[in-house]
This record gives structure tokens, C-alpha cells and sequence, in this order.
RNA sequence: GGGCGAUUAGCUCAGGUGGCUAGAGCGCAGCUCUGAUAAAGCUGAGGUCCCUGGUUCGAGUCCAGGAUCGCCCA
């Protein structure tokens, strides 16, 4: 045996593991790097996984591609090193904790203490560390463990701190306040994947409010619009959690808005449905602890009407009220029916006649009629009051009259006039704005546009706060930091007009930045969700959650009816409708989260954004959208990063604040900080230095929350605070190197993740390397970068684990092997697209690929330690040995090879990885379909007549696709490559250089095209053939072929491929309209020539059923009557017995026990075969 | 609600800058071959290229709008 034997039907898992051990016993990785010491670097970044679960199949995905790369530069002789590195901090882990000790609050977490819980945090991180080396290098994957990065080594975290400080010395760090998700009930931050998990459709109350606008504000709006009348104009927000309405600080408008003003037409008539519609009026809240003080003592005058006229509904069934506030006056008397105010001039009174005028014409204006009596007429005239009371006023009220203009069209309306004053339904007047396209789903029929404003004609109109007469607060544009206008005017809901808490609201947060507000935010809630001091006094104290009884959760709505209620009756509420909308909540607790302020640092990467567009064009993004579209439209859109996070487990934010001064400084590394303990706290300073040189020095909370010092400033504490663990992550290319300077970081020529990186890890890495670059000279920090899409089950869905949909990458080995996954993932995903994820698709790559190529290096093998082939005789074999042999068929695979390898690397090249697999795929089946299936006949030739040039050209294509395939399959290209190497080659098929490409010459070019043609003509030749139902087995004398196919000289060379492929005797070119022609006529040489082979196939097929061996000999039995047929047969016995092994073909009756019967030529017979026992 | 992507045969997917009578593999049906022997080959059936408009001599491809799915962000 000169050759490992190869089974036809190998165990992958097996085989793969042999290579692996390999690798390992001869440091073939190690080598690979170490070798090309002279080698120009390919840099390659590894983003850090965080092992504290288990690595999954995206995680093989994504494998697959970064070594994948990192192989094929290697072989290009580029030395890649390729350090891992480990994610450790954050939020994931610390809620892993949370779950393992079943701790639901910081509370908790901190009655555990914080040294013990990032104990387990750190513990945590190392869960799967094993299963992570196991499965990496179980799939082949190449990386440096010995030398990983980890965020939360000591020495990283040094070199996160300096970068921080370097970023703190260009200005980019300041302290401001975020909008978080944060959950009232443990007093956390939840972070985005969390808040996923918890969204609920509740039904709230919304309300559509309305803000009125100041006097001089309506004024302004009413003489625009040529109004001109004292009635009060409104802007109608509609918001969905009324209880931020408290820490309203602004309203929001869209610019390129439509807004109308609408007016409200009344019906002439007393409507009865009006009659049951309580009319409310706005009124001066301070004054109701006067009115109820009046209506405890009332003047005589007063208690007499009230007593004798109007109690009881004695007045005509009219319900009137007493001491009623509206607007800033108390009306003694008033029916909100008949919109009539009953007035009993007092003593206090009697001086005010000017002040009686204004007062009446407010109440005029409002739709109010005003009786007036003296305290004289009722005391003594009390019968007159009694009649006077229900007659109509001399001067009818001037209700109605600001339509003046407006509404020409009403003119039904102006008739009001004349109707008797106190026509019941009468409405006090009022505007409101709104968005035009609302106007009707939410006022009805009953309101009209007066006109329309565009929103921008709006901005900067101020507006009376609700809760506060004296407050004043602005409109604003509707405009966040990023330049994009939030204010929706959606046809189904809203007004058009939002009302702005920054304190609740991301947008709201936004737009008070971008619009400038300088009034520092008014949050109204506690952080345990209760409303504090700065909230009206109706609700101090108040929490904003009430516990539904059936669901024993949280819920707004009371507090939200105790808020409608009082903007009700302060005549600020047109109506509430119930809302049905998914709200996020605690997916622990299944109490609902807020959108709350927390107090957070940030880098200004908003002023960066030029920059970062600048460094995206240094960067080749594949799928190449990712560039313009998703990272482009983020970058351009990008906010300042907050980077602090109110937990436990992470870097601790490096940034100390003087107590006295609120200074803030940011250490930059270890040393500075024993600087400041040195002078500031001697003590500490001998503890401190004593650990970091015994290495027992722990940076993270609680101990760094330790280290204090004093100068002459005053005493130095660090902020509470850690930090994103995605700076972490993106300070990679500085931290994971130790680099001395912050901007000495190298650009990676590339890296690989999915596709949800590009706000993750990719936009990290970016933007700390351009915020450390010098304006003169942006850089990226990674140059090429492979974005994958998601891996999805085989219907399209997410893998879960509730879906039970996720697959075991283990099993997948254990049952393909790791190769096989890996070609059918580089095979099967265009970059950026979600791939579909099914067991039968490796299936599939196993038989479309995997094994025909694994088939004929088996056949390969087979025949050359039959034929004591070995490399070596291969390679010290004559040439003219092998050109005696030498075929045209053989040229053409071997140029088939060249031409596949110099596009594969083309491919490669490009980052087309899967259009690299398809070539080569071609290539496998061009070899294993026409070069082995036509040249079978080579490798079984007698002994001493060995067709050296059929060997020498498979082993070449074979030795050639491993080659190519080395990077996508490591493994079995390996293994095929250690049996077939030749003996001087490279100890491993991972440390031979990618070869030089020559482009083939226009002969063989022309060779290949040859082929194409053979091909085309034999497979028009089949089709021919089965429809003239002339099976291939009845050879045919002659086929005809049109003349244009003899234009490529180069096509006989394979003419004796297209004949016996066909079963033609000859071949021969004429003018024809048809392709492919058969001269038809069967002879009876051709006859019998045709029987015997239809013998052949069905003793062969006899052979097979039976069992035996291919190189079984036989003796076989014939059964038949027709003599005619006999005699055929005879004549070609010598051709049957070679064909079908058989030492004997005897006539007989009685046949042994493995028989069949046939039809031949229209005749019945029987064949029978007995196997040879060899003595 | 916004951004990005996808939608082509039963399934998985190809189809730069418009020229298509729309392709491949699998599956299916029929046939063939068999000295790689539970492998292989050929042929065939199977399409409203998501929908509606538009540009054009011509649209799977370009433009506009919509639908569905996925991801990211709110």
C-alpha cells in the first residue's frame, strides 16, 4: 500500500479529529504565523464574544468566514496573527448573576454586596470558556487563546482609562442625562434586550388636552386671522400618559405641518342631547378655597335668592349653583343650562362699576349671560327678581359675533341673535388648533375650520402651563439633535401638536436639547415612581401606579383619571378615549417600565459625525449597501454616546469629582492614580502600589469606590458609575496591545460579524479610533469588513429557545463533521442576508459536493495502490513516461484547473465567497463527471501498461481543489492533502503558498470551449436518442453533425468522447439544419452488438442483486429456444464473457438458483450465473 | 413610528451598469448507464419574477406608491 487506504463511506467527525490532533502535535497554527517572519501583516480584530453562554451555530457562522479569510491571506504568505479575546463586563452578566441567586433589585444586589456579586460576575464570564475553545477548535477555527485580550484584565482596564483620558483632553467627555427604561419597582435601568422581552398591550386612558395660549399670543393668531374678539385659543395635544403631563415643559409641532383653527358651531336650537353635556369653563384654581369660603357666608341678599328663588331647582326645574369660579371671577349665581349668571351686587360691589363691565363682558364672551340685581331689589323685591329672572336681557349677549367674517357661510348661525338670549345649548366660544388632517376624527361635525396655519408659524408661541396661571412655557419645532422631525401628522391618531416631558421621553429629551430650552428639566417623579415637590399639590405624594386588583400589577390608570379629572375641571380637557398600545414592562415583575431622566456621561461623537463619515469611506463594507445604508444612516444620525452605566459589573468609570468644586478629573492610568494617593492618601498609596506589584490589585467596584484622596482643592471621591461594556469592546485595537499611545492603534485589514454589529461592535471600534485621531488624519480602525446576516431555522424564523428551534452546533459535527457545515455556510450565505438554516441543505452540500469530491480522491487512491502508484514514483516518473500517455482530455481538465483557480482567487479576493464555492463546485463535477466517467477505463489497465498521465493529472486536480478549498474545508482538504502530498511538499496543506496564477493560453482556452461543445453535441445526441427511442445500448453506425460545430479544430480531440458516450461508430460533419443527426439504420452486426450489450446490462444488474464482489469471476447460464438468437449471442460470447466476468457461457435448461428471465429481440430467455469459488 | 435589507420554480438561491424565449441545485416524473455500485447521467414538467402605477422601442432589472417578512433604532 503505498497510499492510506480511503473508505467510500468515511466518518467526517472521525477523520476530522485525527487532522485536529495533528495540527496539535506539530504546532501547525503556531508554524503557519511563525513562519513568515518576513511576511507583511494581515491584521485581523476578533470582536470578544461573552462566554458566560453557550457558543451556537451563528457563532460557527461567523467562525467559519474570520478564519476563512485569515486562512486564504496566510497561503497568500501574509502573516496574520490572530489574538482572541473575551467581552466580560456589562449588563448580560450581571443579569445572568441576577438570575443564578435570583436577585431582582440593585437592593438585592446590594444586600448580597458588590464585591461578592462581581465575584460571581467574573466567575460567570468563565462559565463556557472551555466549550468555547472546545467548539472553535473543534470546527477548525484558528485562534491565539494562550495570548487573549479580556476586558476585565487589570491591564485593559488601564488602557480603557487612558483612552478616556485622551478623549477627555480633546473635550469629547461631559456629564449630562439620558432617557433610560428604567423600572420603578427595583430601582434599575432595563436594558434594550430586556425591555424586548417585556412588551404587553394595556389599554390606557388618553387624553387630548388643551394648552392656552397666552392672551397676547391669541391676539396675535386672531388679528392674523382677522378675528377679533376676547375668546381664548387652545392647542389640543394628545398624549397617551397623561401623568407626565405635570413635567410638561414644552409643545412640540411638526414645521411643515397644516394646523387648523377650529371654531365650534352651535346648534340654534336647545339640543337635548347639549342639555345633559355639562359645559365647563376655565377657571383660576386659586379661587376655589374663596368661593367655597363665600358659599359658607353668604350676604342676606344672597341667602334669600339662593333660599326662596333658585334652590332646589325652584326656578323652572333650572339647576343653578352657587358661588361658581369661571375664568378669574366667582359668579354669585350660575346655571350652566342657560349658560346665566345671577349677580347680587353686594357693598363690595358698589364702587366697581368698571370693573362689573369687564367682568360681564369675559362672561359675554363666553356665551355667559349676566343678570344683575341690588341687594335692595332682592331683599325687597323679591317677586320682581322671581319674574325678571327668566325674561331675556334687554342687549342680547355678543355671543357669536367673533364668527363676524369666518364663517360667512353660517349664516343660520348669525340668526342666534335674534333668538331669545337664553336659548338654551348656547357654548361658550373658543378655538382650538390642531392638525388639519385630525380635525374631524376628533372634534366631529360640530367643529369648523376657520383657517390654517402652518406649524412653523406656530414655533416659539408661548403658552400657559397647565397646573401653574403664572407659567409660560413655548412651542417648539418638533426637530431632534439628528435633524429629523419626530411630530407625526398620522391621519389615525394624535393632534399633530405632542406635549414635551424631557424627562419621560427620548425624543422629548432630544428636542429640549436641540430646541435650546434653558430651564433646567422639571421631573414631577420620584425614581421609585411618586410624584415629588415640583408636581401641583394635588399630587404630591401621590405614586404614579395603582394595582389592578385582577392582575395584581401595576397599572397608570388611576393615576391617570385623578390628572383628567383635574384638567376637567380646570377646563383643560376636550375629551379621553381608552388606548389600546404595546408598553414595555418589566419582564421580571410584569410591572410597567418608564421612559425616565438619569444623570449619565457622554462622548460628544455628535460632533464627530463628519469625521466618521470620512473614516466609512476608508472602509469596503460587504454586502456593500451596509456602507450608505444601515452604518452610513446611523453615523449620520448619530447622538452623543453615553457611556456610563448605574451597575456594578464593569470598568469603573475613571473619573474622580472634587467634593467642594464638583471638578471633574479623569485618571488615565495606575500610575496617576498612585500620583494623586502619593500626595493625597499616603496610606492607601503604600496598599494600592503594594498590590499592583503583587498583581493582587482589584480595579473593580467595590474597592475602586475606595480610593479617595484630598489636595489642596478639597477631598477627591470617583463618580459611582462603570462603563458601557461596548467601549470596552471597542477599545480593542488599543487595549488588547498594550499600546503605550492611545492613537498608536493599527488598522485592521479586516473583520467579520453580523450584521447587528454595525450599532454594536462596529460603530464602537470606529468611533473611539476617529475621536483619537487627529483632525488632520481621520482614521478607521478596520479597513475590510464582512457583515453577516442572522442565521434563521428552515422556515425563516428566529432560533429560540422557546421556539426549541435551535441547533446544536456539537450534533451537527458529530453527524456531518465540521467541513461539511462550514462549505454549506460559505456555499449558502450572500452576505448581510439572513441565511436559512436546515439540516438537509449540509445534506444536500454532502452529495452535491462534499462527496463526489471525497468519491474520486477514494477512486484515486483505490486504483493507484492496485497499481503501486505512490507520489514519489509519480514525481521521479520520466516525463515522456507520462506525455506517451498524455491525453486531450487531460489538457483540458488540467486547464479547467488553471481556469478555476485563477477565478476562485478572484472570488477570494473580492470577499465572494459562495460564488468562489459555486466555481469550484463546477470544477468537482467537470473532474468527477466527464474527466473520471469518460477515462475510467485508464486506471484498469493490464499491469505493466499503467496510463501514468491519467494518475499524475488526478492527483494534480485533486491536490488543486485542496488547494482551493483549504480555506473554506481545513480539514478534509488536509487530509486528502497529507495522502497525496508529494514527499518534499509542506509538512501541512495550511503552510503552501497560494500558487502563482498563469492565465491559460488561447489553445487551452480554446480546449475548454471544445469540451463545452462535446458536451453539448452528446447531450443533444441523449436527448435524440430517447426520442427516437433508440436506447444507448443498440450502437448506431454513424451521427451526423452540422457543419458549424467542425469550426473549432480542437473538437476532435474529442471525438471519441462524443462517440462512445453516444455508442456511434463514427462521426461525421455535414450541412444540415439540424445540430445532431443519426443514421438510423441498424445492420445485424449492430443488432447483435446491441443484444449482447442488452445482455450485459442485465447480467450485470443480476451480478449486483446477487452480491457479488466487482471482481468476482462467474459462469454463466443461458436458457433459450430461438436458435437465431442462440447464434447471435454465440458470436459475441468472447465480448459478453469479458464484460460480465465469466470464465463460462454455457446454453442449458437447468439453470442454478440466481437466474432472471429477459426479452430479448421479441424472444424470452432465462440467464443464470453461479459465482467461482477460487481454490 | 424611522432606517436598512429581502420578496424570482414545490424548497434553497443566482440573475454588475435595462436586451430574458428568466437560470442553477435539490425535490418530482420519465429515460439511460453501470468496473466509483445504496454512486452517476440525460430529458421533462414546474414561473403573473410580491402588487399597482410610471419611464422606455423594450423592465425581473430603473422610478414612485403599497403589501408581507427580517434586522436595527425609537
Amino acid at each position: 500500500m503505498f497510499y492510506k487506504p480511503v473508505s467510500t463511506k468515511p466518518n467526517f467527525d472521525e477523520l476530522e479529529k485525527e487532522i485536529i490532533q495533528f495540527w496539535k502535535e506539530n504546532s501547525i497554527f503556531e508554524k503557519s504565523v511563525s513562519e513568515l517572519t518576513e511576511a507583511k501583516p494581515f491584521v485581523f480584530y476578533e470582536g470578544p464574544p461573552t462566554a458566560n453562554g453557550r457558543p451556537g451555530v451563528h457563532h460557527v457562522l461567523a467562525r467559519t468566514f474570520k478564519d476563512l479569510v485569515c486562512r486564504y491571506q496566510t497561503m497568500l504568505g501574509k502573516k496574520v496573527e490572530r489574538k482572541a479575546g473575551w467581552d466580560e463586563h456589562g449588563l448580560p452578566v450581571e443579569i445572568e448573576v441576577q438570575k443564578q441567586f435570583n436577585l431582582k433589585s440593585k437592593a438585592d444586589i446590594e444586600a448580597m454586596g458588590i464585591a461578592e456579586f462581581n465575584k460571581h460576575c467574573a466567575e460567570s464570564t468563565q462559565k463556557y470558556i472551555a466549550e468555547w475553545e472546545q467548539l472553535t477548535e473543534r470546527m477548525a477555527y484558528w485562534v491565539d487563546f494562550k495570548n487573549a485580550y479580556r476586558t476585565s484584565d487589570n491591564q485593559y482596564i488601564e488602557k480603557v482609562w487612558g483612552i478616556l483620558k485622551a478623549l477627555q483632553q480633546k473635550d469629547l467627555l461631559y456629564k449630562g442625562h439620558k432617557i433610560v427604561p428604567w423600572a420603578c419597582d427595583s430601582g434599575t435601568v432595563v436594558s434594550q434586550a430586556e425591555v424586548a422581552l417585556g412588551y404587553k398591550d394595556v389599554i390606557d386612558e388618553s387624553a387630548y388636552i388643551k394648552f392656552q395660549l397666552t392672551n397676547q399670543v391669541a391676539e396675535q393668531i386672531k388679528n392674523k386671522l382677522g378675528l377679533n374678539d376676547q375668546n381664548p385659543v387652545y392647542m389640543l395635544a394628545w398624549t397617551t400618559t397623561p401623568w407626565t403631563l405635570p413635567s410638561n415643559m414644552a409643545l412640540a409641532i411638526g414645521p411643515e405641518i397644516e394646523y387648523a383653527v377650529c371654531v365650534k358651531q352651535e346648534p340654534l336650537k336647545a339640543n337635548p342631547e347639549a342639555l345633559s353635556e355639562r359645559e365647563v369653563f376655565d377657571y383660576n384654581p386659586q379661587l376655589t378655597d374663596r368661593a367655597r369660603e363665600s358659599r359658607q357666608q353668604p350676604t342676606p341678599a344672597e341667602e334669600k335668592l339662593w333660599e326662596e328663588v333658585l334652590r332646589n331647582k325652584q326656578c323652572k326645574g333650572y339647576k343653578f349653583t352657587r358661588q361658581k369660579p369661571i375664568g378669574n371671577y366667582i359668579l354669585d349665581f350660575y346655571c350652566s343650562e342657560l349658560l346665566l349668571a345671577v349677580e347680587v351686587d353686594g357693598d363690595s360691589h358698589a364702587q366697581n362699576q368698571e370693573y362689573d363691565e369687564i367682568r360681564t363682558q369675559y362672561l359675554n364672551s363666553c356665551g355667559i349671560q349676566v343678570k344683575r340685581y341690588s341687594n335692595e331689589q332682592v331683599l325687597s323685591n323679591i317677586e320682581y327678581v322671581k319674574k325678571d329672572l327668566l325674561t331675556p336681557v334687554d342687549e342680547p349677549p355678543p355671543c357669536g359675533v367673533p364668527f363676524t367674517g369666518a364663517l360667512k357661510n353660517t349664516s343660520s348661525f348669525f340668526s342666534g341673535s335674534e333668538n331669545p338670549p337664553l336659548s338654551r345649548g348656547a357654548r361658550g366660544v373658543k378655538y382650538l388648533i390642531l392638525s388639519q388632517k385630525r380635525v374631524k376624527a376628533v372634534l366631529g361635525d360640530e367643529w369648523q375650520i376657520v383657517s390654517t396655519l402652518k406649524g412653523s408659524e406656530l414655533a416659539n408661541y408661548k403658552y400657559q402651563a397647565l397646573f401653574e396661571t403664572e407659567k409660560h412655557l413655548s412651542i417648539i419645532k418638533g426637530i431632534n439633535t439628528k435633524n429629523e422631525c419626530f411630530v407625526i401628522d398620522d391621519e389615525n391618531s394624535g393632534t399633530g401638536i405632542v406635549h414635551i416631558a424631557p424627562a419621560f421621553g427620548a425624543d422629548d429629551l432630544e428636542a429640549y436639547k436641540a430646541n435650546g430650552i434653558e430651564t433646567p428639566i422639571l421631573n414631577a417623579v420620584t425614581q421609585e415612581g411618586s410624584f415629588n415637590e415640583q408636581a401641583p399639590k394635588f399630587l404630591h405624594g401621590e405614586s404614579i401606579f395603582n394595582d389592578n386588583k385582577k392582575t395584581e400589577q401595576k397599572e397608570f390608570i388611576r393615576i391617570n383619571k385623578i390628572i383628567c379629572k383635574k384638567l376637567d375641571e380646570l377646563g383643560l380637557l376636550l375629551k379621553t378615549e381608552k388606548y389600546e398600545h404595546s408598553y414595555p414592562h418589566n419582564w421580571r415583575t410584569n410591572n410597567p417600565l418608564i421612559y425616565y431622566l438619569r444623570p449619565s456621561w457622554y462622548i460628544a461623537t455628535s460632533r464627530l459625525r463628519e469625521q466618521f463619515l470620512e473614516a466609512n469611506e476608508q472602509i469596503n463594507w460587504h454586502p456593500e449597501h451596509v456602507k450608505e445604508g444601515r452604518f452610513g444612516q446611523w453615523l449620520a444620525g448619530n447622538i452623543d454616546w453615553s457611556i456610563s452605566r448605574e451597575r456594578y459589573w464593569g470598568t469603573p468609570l475613571p473619573i474622580w469629582i472634587n467634593q467642594k468644586t464638583q471638578e471633574a478629573i479623569v485618571i488615565g492610568s495606575y500610575n496617576e492614580l498612585l500620583d494623586k494617593l502619593q500626595n493625597g492618601n499616603p496610606q492607601l498609596y503604600a496598599k494600592v502600589k503594594g498590590q499592583i506589584e503583587d498583581k493582587t490589585f482589584n480595579v473593580h467596584k467595590p474597592y475602586i469606590d475606595e480610593i479617595s484622596w484630598t489636595d489642596e482643592k478639597g477631598e477627591w471621591k470617583r463618580v459611582p458609575e462603570v462603563l458601557d461594556c461596548w467601549f470596552d469592546s471597542g477599545s480593542m485595537p488599543i487595549a488588547s496591545n498594550n499600546l503605550e499611545n492611545p492613537t498608536d492603534f493599527v488598522t485592521a485589514d479586516y473583520i467579520c460579524e453580523a450584521v447587528d454589529q454595525t450599532r454594536g461592535w462596529f460603530y464602537t471600534l470606529l468611533a473611539i479610533a476617529v475621536a483619537l485621531s487627529s483632525s488632520e488624519k481621520i482614521r478607521s480602525s478596520y479597513k475590510e469588513v464582512v457583515c453577516l446576516g442572522h442565521i434563521l431555522d428552515k422556515d425563516g424564523q428566529k432560533m429560540s429557545k422557546s421556539k426549541g428551534n435551535i441547533v446544536n452546533p456539537w450534533e451537527l459535527f458529530a453527524k456531518f463533521g465540521a467541513d461539511p457545515v462550514r462549505w454549506f455556510m460559505v456555499a449558502n450565505c450572500s452576505a448581510g442576508n439572513p441565511i436559512r438554516f436546515d439540516m438537509d441543505g449540509i445534506a444536500e452540500v454532502m452529495r452535491r459536493f462534499i462527496l463526489p469530491f471525497w468519491n474520486t480522491y477514494a477512486f484515486y487512491v483505490l486504483y493507484a495502490n492496485l497499481d503501486q502508484i505512490s507520489d514519489e514514483k509519480l514525481q521521479n516518473a520520466p516525463a515522456e513516461l507520462i506525455e506517451r500517455h498524455l491525453q486531450p482530455i487531460d489538457s483540458w481538465i488540467i486547464a479547467r484547473l488553471n481556469q478555476t483557480h485563477k477565478a476562485v482567487t478572484e472570488e477570494y479576493n473580492n470577499f465572494e465567497f459562495s460564488k468562489a464555492t459555486q466555481l469550484i463546485e463546477k470544477f468537482v463535477d467537470d473532474l468527477s463527471n466527464v474527466w473520471v466517467r469518460a477515462g475510467r477505463s485508464r486506471f484498469w489497465g493490464s499491469s505493466g501498461n499503467i496510463d501514468l498521465a491519467a494518475y499524475s493529472t488526478l492527483q494534480a486536480c485533486l491536490l488543486g481543489i485542496c488547494q482551493l478549498t483549504a480555506p473554506c474545508i481545513p480539514l478534509l482538504s488536509e487530509t486528502i492533502y497529507q495522502n497525496l502530498k508529494l514527499t518534499n511538499s509542506p509538512e501541512s496543506l495550511h503552510l503552501v503558498l497560494w500558487p502563482r496564477i498563469e492565465e491559460n493560453t488561447e489553445e487551452e482556452n480554446n480546449l475548454i470551449s471544445a469540451m463545452s461543445i462535446a458536451q453539448e453535441i452528446i447531450n443533444l445526441g441523449r436527448s435524440l436518442r430517447q426520442e427516437l427511442k433508440l436506447k444507448i445500448r443498440q450502437p448506431l453506425s454513424q451521427i451526423i453533425i452540422a457543419k458549424e460545430y467542425a469550426e473549432n479544430k480542437y473538437l476532435g480531440y474529442f471525438e471519441s468522447l462524443i462517440l462512445s458516450e453516444l455508442n456511434i461508430k463514427q462521426l461525421v460533419f455535414a450541412e444540415q439544419a439540424e445540430k445532431v443527426l443519426f443514421n438510423t439504420e441498424i445492420t445485424p452486426e449492430l443488432l447483435a452488438e446491441g443484444l449482447a450489450r442488452e445482455l450485459i446490462h442485465t447480467v450485470q444488474n443480476l451480478r449486483k442483486n446477487s452480491g457479488l464482489e466487482v471482481s468476482d469471476r462467474i459462469k454463466l447460464y443461458i436458457n433459450l429456444q430461438d436458435n437465431n438468437l442462440k447464434a447471435i449471442l454465440e458470436s459475441q460470447s468472447e465480448y459478453i464473457k469479458a464484460e460480465v466476468l465469466a470464465q463460462d457461457l454455457l446454453f442449458a435448461d437447468n439453470l442454478p438458483e440466481n437466474k432472471k428471465a429477459l426479452k430479448l429481440n421479441g424472444q424470452s430467455l432465462e440467464i443464470g450465473l453461479e459465482k467461482i469459488v477460487k481454490q
